[in-house]
DNA sequence: TCGGAAAAAATTGTATATAATTAAATACAA
DNA sequence: TTGTATTTAATTATATACAATTTTTTCCGA
């Protein structure tokens, strides 16, 4: 078990949400690997705090669908199945949709041209050949197109979707051949957006998380032989 | 403040999970009020229970957006806007379309029967002209096109979605005047699916949550009127 | 009467203590 | 050795105690 666990010292947000940001962070790093338990004691020491907060924190975890609770036997990190990832990307294949339509309604002139920055920072990015550098514009490019929707829910629901795939956000950027066609799409969406074509733009990003989606697949099955390998 | 709470003591779930039904039926049939503070030791005293268990309910209530956090103060009912409503509209249009379509792919000859039946048993419903049991068929036919889309987290979203109108869900259908149509949709509905034509279900999916929104926003105003005169 | 400071009460946040339950270890008989 | 009963330890579930903070009330002076 890993044991360097630390909380972000936020001063004024409650140690519960503190925890629930640690906690969560830690599952989506993979620093906590599906199936380990998580027990209060052991975690109260490791973060300095007494076991209230860390309940109540593991209470917000489990209804995100980051940790599975076993009644008096305590809580683990959700397993991450291959079903469960095609769930996943199957309704944010159609809220990404949903979110470019509703970006060609309502986008602002100042959104439009900040997205437009966001298309050539990421060209930039990609230069750089840092997955992190990349995946970081990749997000910050579709983060303001769900914002641009101004539809709250949906900004929450499309987030805590992209969070259950965290882990995986690095497999298809790192596949340096793929970035030309990350590129064109990008520019495709941000074009289509400007010119208020919903059906284009939907399409573009259905086609965004088809592509994710592959190499995600692909890495899952890797690491399926690797489990297989190692028994 | 209505002090008449009880809970359904089941006697194998953890407190905080009776605690947590308890207040989310409370909040959902208006019982605990949009604004109304949820304070621990009265809740406590209430329900007959220690602090502990009802914290850890606020926690997951909170996350399930029924509730409002406001920190040192404690939480309290979250209010209903009409734009908070159409938000949740708006996401459940896509989402419920969704359903229809996957339906067309993956419903087996069995659920396909029960849809066939629960149609029935809706019209059987209009006909009793209560409210109560007609929402029941209403749900029950609904769920069954949910479930056969056989993805979980599609059906938790939705389910969540659909709680949020949960105070609303009898406005669209006391209008008797409606009950026709209402018929007329679920036919077309499960005949879409029965001849997986995806198109024609997703588009009478959608055209139910329109009329369902039209009910809902007229019943929002009405209310608006009415708090406008009592000042 | 009004405004505002000080005190009191109420409420949440956090920690700890106790009870109940489950999992693991041990001992013993077949 | 294996299977099972019994004990022990570990852990969660719940309750309570204390600290920190906010809200309300009270009281005093202008």
């Amino acid at each position: 078990m890993n044991d360097n666990l630390q909380m972000n010292g936020d001063e004024f947000l409650p140690l519960r949400d503190v925890v629930f940001n640690t906690l969560r962070q830690a599952i989506l790093t993979g620093e906590l690997k599906p199936g380990e338990r998580l027990m209060e004691i052991h975690l109260a020491n490791k973060l300095g705090v007494s076991r209230t907060p860390i309940r109540e924190a593991i209470r917000k975890l489990e209804l995100e669908g980051l940790v599975t609770m076993i009644p008096r036997r305590g809580a683990e990190v959700a397993e991450i199945t291959e079903k469960s990832l095609k769930d996943v990307l199957e309704v944010r294949r159609t809220l990404d949709a949903l979110c470019a339509e509703l970006a060609c309604d309502r986008i602002s002139d100042g959104e439009l041209e900040a997205l437009r920055m966001a298309c050539l920072k990421f060209e930039e990015a990609t230069k750089t050949k840092d997955a992190r550098i990349i995946a970081k514009a990749d997000v910050s490019l579709h983060d303001i197109i769900v914002k641009a929707t101004g539809n709250q829910r949906l900004i929450q629901l499309v987030n805590n979707l992209s969070e259950q795939m965290y882990r995986y956000r690095f497999e298809y950027i790192k596949d340096e051949s793929g970035h030309a066609n990350l590129i064109d799409e990008h520019r495709i969406i941000y074009e289509s957006i400007r010119k208020k074509d919903k059906e284009t733009a939907a399409n573009a990003a259905k086609l965004h998380i088809d592509n994710q989606e592959k190499s995600v697949m692909k890495q899952i099955q890797i690491e399926k032989q690797e489990r297989g390998r190692r028994k």
